[in-house]
DNA sequence: TCATTGATCAACCGATCTGTTGAATAAAGA
DNA sequence: TCTTTATTCAACAGATCGGTTGATCAATGA
């Protein structure tokens, strides 16, 4: 399974207000399908849809109680989609005060005036 | 503008390969859309969605520049994103270690033993 | 003014997504 | 065995998505 691929399903399956609300929910403990389905006013079978879609991201794991198939938050997968978030964000924050250095230093602030008002 | 739409629109802008190195490549600078375009073997119509579905999302922002358009990363709304997720990863493991500290004390271990290993 | 450059708008197409209902499966319990 | 409970599978409909091409708009520069 490539990587890559991963991040695009983990992403687009925090693109959906029951999905965010599912892993909400099951940060404070595993549930079963129906304990999920109980707040939302949709059928069974579309919150089994979206925790498949949730599985097949690897934020959740199953596994079997009887009859019921308890789902489990996958933290570690969670911490993969903000550390890809980070690399981007501070590198964006860190450029942002070098120009700011620059800015603040003594002339050649001409360029880096340019960039910053943008 | 909700946040809750605002939080679904960013994750699902980040849901898509193109979108993603558009952020990573603004990670490093503004650049224009025939910038962004380049690396893409896709239309520059094409391209100029990504941008304003990023736009929308709140992800990216732009200025004008004679017929120019540069486009900018908004690292703030990237931050949006991470504390959403570091939320509930957060209480997750938290919940986890808590379980831990419970199966290491002296006995009541069994209930722990069980959701332990689910 | 007219051509060029940079980018968007509009209409369209095929694929994927989210929901539905109805039927099927699997395990437990009477 | 028969029923109930928990969940999934299958088929379908409508909406949205990501791409295309062709036309248009806005600003520069000759």
């Amino acid at each position: 399974m490539d990587t890559e691929e991963q991040l695009n399903r983990a992403f687009l399956a925090l693109g959906d207000p029951v999905r965010r609300a599912i892993v909400a929910r099951l940060s404070r403990g595993a549930a079963t399908v129906n304990e999920l389905a109980e707040p939302f006013d949709i059928s069974l079978q579309a919150v089994s849809k979206h925790i498949q879609v949730l599985e097949q991201a690897g934020l959740v794991s199953r596994t079997r109680d009887a009859q019921r198939r308890p789902v489990h938050l996958e933290a570690a997968r969670l911490e993969r989609l903000t550390a890809w978030i980070d690399t981007y964000r501070l590198a964006a924050e860190q450029r942002f005060r070098a120009l700011d250095a620059l800015l603040a230093s003594t002339d050649g602030g001409a360029a880096a005036t340019e960039e910053k008002k943008q």
